[in-house]
DNA sequence: GATGAATGAGTATTCATTCAT
DNA sequence: CATGAATGAATACTCATTCAT
């Protein structure tokens, strides 16, 4: 009957808030946000409506924190070696986790397309980061949706370098677009879809690769 | 002093009821469906709230009527010969057009990539169409979405029909797919961003066709 | 093409006021006065929605005014000879007669009791008549419910005219609480029940008479 | 400091229902159940209008319980001994429980006469126990309202019974009908009239006995 | 007279959030 | 810390009534 120490404490506090968010995110993305109620996340997480907001403040900020949480927690594996410059085995490294983190997060992922396609739930959550640098040669716990433009610019060096030497017909420009948008069609597509056959899947990938490699 | 003639009353109701689709698909592609109230629609379109539910019997239903009025449009551009084959200028004229009516009705585009990404949603309007048959040979005004897997059967066909007569590496269902997923990326981009620059559009399309054609 | 005299245009907004009347007793007594709308009895009536409002105020006041008729009508037959004084032929003639107009005034007794078991309606219709003094050797086109006491006196003195000479437990008071109840309790039952066998019909009728003759 | 138990909330919570339940019962059975709004309800219970639907998932589901409620608390003394036979004596003593009952819970009982004129509240009722099997040697602790047939029947034995040996004209069909109409219409009387002698009223029970028993 | 489009107050119901215990 | 009772603003939908034509 010792009592509990403070790291005790802040251990089960870590634990609970982890539980809530995790199954939020579940409830979020199989029913939509709108019709995900905190008694529904209440119940589900084995806890009660009040217990919720003693860990967060409303169902907006319980949003935005699993936004942050898988956001940070996915800048970790891009950025690895933080040298700003994407190679070709890079770059296949970088195709191949994204799909790896697709399949793994993807309870986020379909929040994620989710909420990109609603102006105002996007905006609401970008406007807690509106006037926030962001420090760089740091890693910050809360990194905002500034990573995308990171990650735009290592891509566009990439396709600039990988131009043919004697080509005229190649547009930097245009082949990042159709890379990009083939990425995006497919994560969409592998991320809505219940079901995707596996070698279909990794032949996609390969075939990404192949191309743009 | 003379009552209306049937004739007025409706035109009148046409141009009320066009009136009443056209702000709701405003506002359901800029707020959300589920964001839109009902007050929000009639104060656009400078109607009351009551008046809604002379020409819609729900808010469902109207959505249901929007996408309804939106596909048979579009179909009506995709099947045009109705011979059920792609050829090669065929699948350009396709995709010329597919990105032109994307420009052109960017708010319902807007609404339907959204509706595809909220399941309840989606559902309550797909079982409008539970056991509705397609009756082939005649033109129906109101298309269930199987039109979808016309497209995609006619894709298919056509990927296999063009399969080089000595490659043992090209596979018609990756090739399809990488197609599908470059096309649906493109478009999500395009009807999502709130600027793209014509060049690049144009650009993009052509490389589509310079690919895959 | 002669134009209409006054006469014929009177007659015909008679017919027509009869017709939105009959029209929504049938609903109202059908459907109960809440459910049915005025669409409904428009409808129905094959007229519109507007029209209705020319003939009566509001929907209250074509519930007061079917009320008014269907009494007004029914105590024509009851004061036939307005002397005042029930021999036991004209208890028996009245039972009958109630009875009768029980089966062909269906709808009106079914509505009846329903407004009689909600005070607020009930007290509604009732406040059009609070201080109408009845006027009495003259037939009022509209009659208040006040008509209902008459009757009950009319009775009461026939029970008292009634009693056995050498009885000691006859009262007169529960005797024709028993009449009455039974009245009563029979005329829910017949205005109710969807079906009622002819024969017990006729026999309960004959057993009341039996008894309270 | 410490939260209440569970015990304490489920008392809490009982306390809470039955408030709501008599509320509502007052006002259903004065205002008539469609002229009864939520807010009235909840205004009267001195409760919030959400609270409500804590307890009762409906309007509908709280008028359901009500009358269950009543239902089966009365059937409890219909039905005490069970055998299924209506002696003599039972059939005093079910008449005299029965008027005591209906003065005890007058609210009820009008409310319930009120439904019984109200075709589509009642059916909505019903619907409830469509297909729902009584089971017989055992009380359940909802009856439905099939109980009602098993009275009839009881009484129906009871009027046969009691045929006199050598009476000709005796009908036992035409007696219980009297019988009924006579408890039904006296049921009625004493129920809705906001005023009724106690003399008279123990006259007529009395003399009801007298006749019937 | 006749029509039905238009209005808006009213109704049941939901749900994020608060708070006494 | 933890609970769930309690709140009330918000929302889809209804319907008697009005009014321009």
């Amino acid at each position: 009957m010792s009592p509990r120490t403070a790291i005790q404490f802040k251990e089960l506090r870590e634990e609970k808030r982890s539980l809530i968010m995790d199954t939020a995110l579940e409830r979020f993305a199989s029913e939509g946000f709108h019709n995900t109620t905190i008694n529904h996340i209440a119940r589900h997480a084995g806890i009660s409506k009040g217990l919720m907001y003693n860990y967060f403040k409303s169902k907006d900020e319980l949003l935005a924190e699993i936004i942050d949480r898988s956001i940070s927690e996915i800048y970790k594996y891009f950025d690895a070696d933080r040298d700003g410059i994407l190679s070709g085995n890079e770059f296949e490294l970088f195709i191949r986790k994204l799909f790896t983190l697709l399949k793994e997060k993807r309870s986020f992922w379909q929040l994620f397309f989710q909420l990109m396609m609603q102006k105002d739930v996007m905006e609401s959550y970008l406007h807690r980061y509106a006037g926030k640098e962001i420090s760089s040669g740091e890693i910050p716990v809360k990194q905002s949706p500034a990573f995308i433009s990171d990650i735009v610019k290592m891509f566009a060096d990439y396709f600039v370098r990988r131009k043919p030497s004697r080509s005229e017909d190649y547009d930097p420009v245009v082949e990042m677009n159709m890379c990009i948008n083939t990425i995006k069609g497919f994560a969409l597509t592998s991320v809505m879809s219940d079901y995707m056959d596996d070698g279909l899947y990794e032949n996609t990938i390969n075939r990404i690769i192949e191309i743009y490699k």
